[in-house]
DNA sequence: TGTGCTTGCTAACAAACGTTAGGTTGTTTA
DNA sequence: TAAACAACCTAACGTTTGTTAGCAAGCACA
């Protein structure tokens, strides 16, 4: 859909995901954001109820799209190293496929404030423990060769959620997450 | 050094970094500092010249750190594999010698204003440049087999930089260089 | 035709922001 | 002993912040 033609609700959140991005949610104004949606800073009033609604709604929004990635993937009868590839594969793809809002998801989440703050966290680490299942599943059934799950897992989530750093792709989005469940597989294979 | 026998200005920065880290340069108020310091927001600037500053320091301090590192890893006569080992290991271990600094290095550099950004952006540039040529040599070599070293590389260093993230050390400092070392080295091997 | 809803406006609010001015105190140096 | 300095204070500055109040125009539907 057109950005002009969809509701002025989501224009809103649209405009103020890319500011947040790139500026950050305490550097960004509503002042800042209603410019760049052509309005006026009181006007966004009429559409959402605040600055912090807004953050609130990318961070969860984000945090349920990677939960039900890899629900999914857990459900499925595939093989451990099969599921491990789509779990990554699946985490990637909801990275690329909205850059923006997973910059904010991964990098202003601290700005949310209580009970959401204790409750995303809590979300951020039954993710990780799912990762971290898949893995000792492989050990248990003796195809991936781990020192240590929890670093390997750490330092594969990191990896992966760097991408919304990363100045430009180094890859298309088709071929990163591909690129990527392979590598890890590699690694963690005997 | 006990912090309370430090120099003011180094309480100062010192405090500024954890809260820098913790909150968000932009959600971080000379107030905020001040008070962590115990002292007013206004007896600050006996000691430093802006809030701004204090970032300069501590993201170009950092990134001297970073650069020193791998120049120096350049420099030996080691073959590419260990070049490429002692490179990481010591990429960690700057890291973990100062994580909330890092912290900052990582996430606050965007508040820097010009024309330190355009110098930080391109020190950052040019250390990714280091690697990449050391994955290079290594594949010209024959002992890498890579299939995008733009790509491995970013993959690489976004894993390492997300140390600073992880709520807990899944291993000892004096092993996490290693650990990352090997890992990165064994996915890189033929 | 009138009612109510949507979407926007201007004006204003109290609070918080980074920073400066100017003064006081205690210590070091000439 | 006088001068200089370092380190802190209170008070205040102009600006920006998120948000509210109150109002107007345009549209939908009875």
């Amino acid at each position: 859909m057109d950005i002009a033609t969809k509701p002025r609700k989501e224009q809103i959140e649209d405009v103020a995901t890319d500011l947040f991005k790139n500026k950050g949610y305490a550097a960004t104004s509503m002042r800042d954001i209603a410019a760049a949606v052509g309005i006026e800073a009181a006007s966004i009033y009429s559409h959402i109820h605040s600055k912090e609604q807004i953050l609130t709604g990318i961070c969860f929004r984000m945090a349920r799209a990677f939960m039900q990635g890899i629900e999914k993937v857990m459900q499925t009868s595939a093989p451990t190293d099969e599921k491990f590839k789509l779990a990554v594969i699946r985490h990637v793809d909801v990275i690329t496929s909205d850059i923006a809002a997973s910059a904010v998801f991964w990098n202003e989440w601290r700005h949310l404030s209580e009970p959401m703050l204790t409750e995303f966290i809590s979300l951020q680490r039954k993710y990780e423990q799912l990762f971290r299942s898949l893995i000792e599943q492989g050990v248990e059934e003796g195809i991936f060769e781990v020192s240590n799950i929890s670093f390997v897992v750490m330092a594969m989530l990191s990896s992966l959620n760097g991408i919304q750093k990363w100045h430009s792709y180094t890859l298309p989005p088709e071929e990163l997450n591909h690129a990527f469940a392979n590598i890890f597989l590699k690694g963690l294979k005997k």
